[in-house]
DNA sequence: GCTGGCGTTGACGCCGGGGTGAAGGTCTAC
DNA sequence: GTAGACCTTCACCCCGGCGTCAACGCCAGC
């Protein structure tokens, strides 16, 4: 199989192909005319990157993977360096929503005095708070 | 008050004011020299620029906390238009968390699922897997 | 009048990750 | 023979929010 042919088959490009390549990530065999020869070995590595890829890891991240499966175990999460990949991605995500979640009650905090102040001054100035529904604004 | 004292009050750079200006955001009067002149009044707005930055604004969301406090009013999310970035924000980092959290589950399974893999394959090969902690690993 | 420290403008660098684009050449399939 | 797929290499991009020069102007103190 060509390079063009593995691509369309696992949904990417050629020009990533080839730099995958180039991050010796999935390297290729060469036929006598220089190009690139894959088999179906190479299209289960590279469902697997773009697995991982979906699930917003970094190529870098993928590596572990990808030699477990070269490496011959039924799954590329079968070895540890795969779980230990897993796990900081978990630690990662965990802290980033964390850190998310942090902000947003931060920010939900100045939403509600900021309406809060607004109401204020509305009841203040323009009567009834109770009917502002009521009123048009536009 | 020129350039540099403006910085050092806000804790920023020189450079970062010069950029908000060519951004619009805190345009600034010239002395005779042609030195931008800044009062009290420029260091409160940047102040609510520094702020929304550190919640992760962008600095064209704060434009409308800029422009609220240069209006006169008390704050900068008295204005309806800086409480549409508020809830727009949260929108957006509810919809970043609940994106991160997927994502974490997902991968929380993929983990859970190679271990217990893996745990099956030792048991099977290795004895009696209530012994696995017993077993020195290294 | 000279040095040093502030100020001015403009242009380019960077950071990172995951590629894409173009140019110029070779190979294959019909 | 010609279209299309393939090859290589190098450069570029995207994003914001500045940083980093470069080359100059302005002003105070000595």
């Amino acid at each position: 199989m060509r390079i063009g042919e593995l691509a369309q088959r696992a949904g990417t490009t050629t020009r990533a192909l080839r730099y995958y390549e180039s991050r010796g990530l999935l390297p290729a065999r060469r036929g006598g005319n220089g190009y690139r020869a894959y088999d179906e070995e190479d299209l289960r590595l590279l469902r697997q990157i773009r697995v991982l890829q979906d699930f917003g890891f970094g190529l870098e991240d993928t590596r572990p993977f990808v030699e477990c499966l070269r490496a011959g175990h039924p799954e590329g999460d079968s070895c540890p360096a795969s779980l230990e990949v897993y796990r900081a991605k978990l630690a990662e995500l965990d802290a980033m929503v964390a850190r998310l979640s942090e902000v947003r009650e931060e920010v939900a905090g100045q939403l509600a005095r900021a309406e809060a102040a607004r109401d204020a001054l509305a009841g203040a100035g323009g009567g009834e708070p109770r009917c502002e529904l009521v009123r048009a604004e536009e």
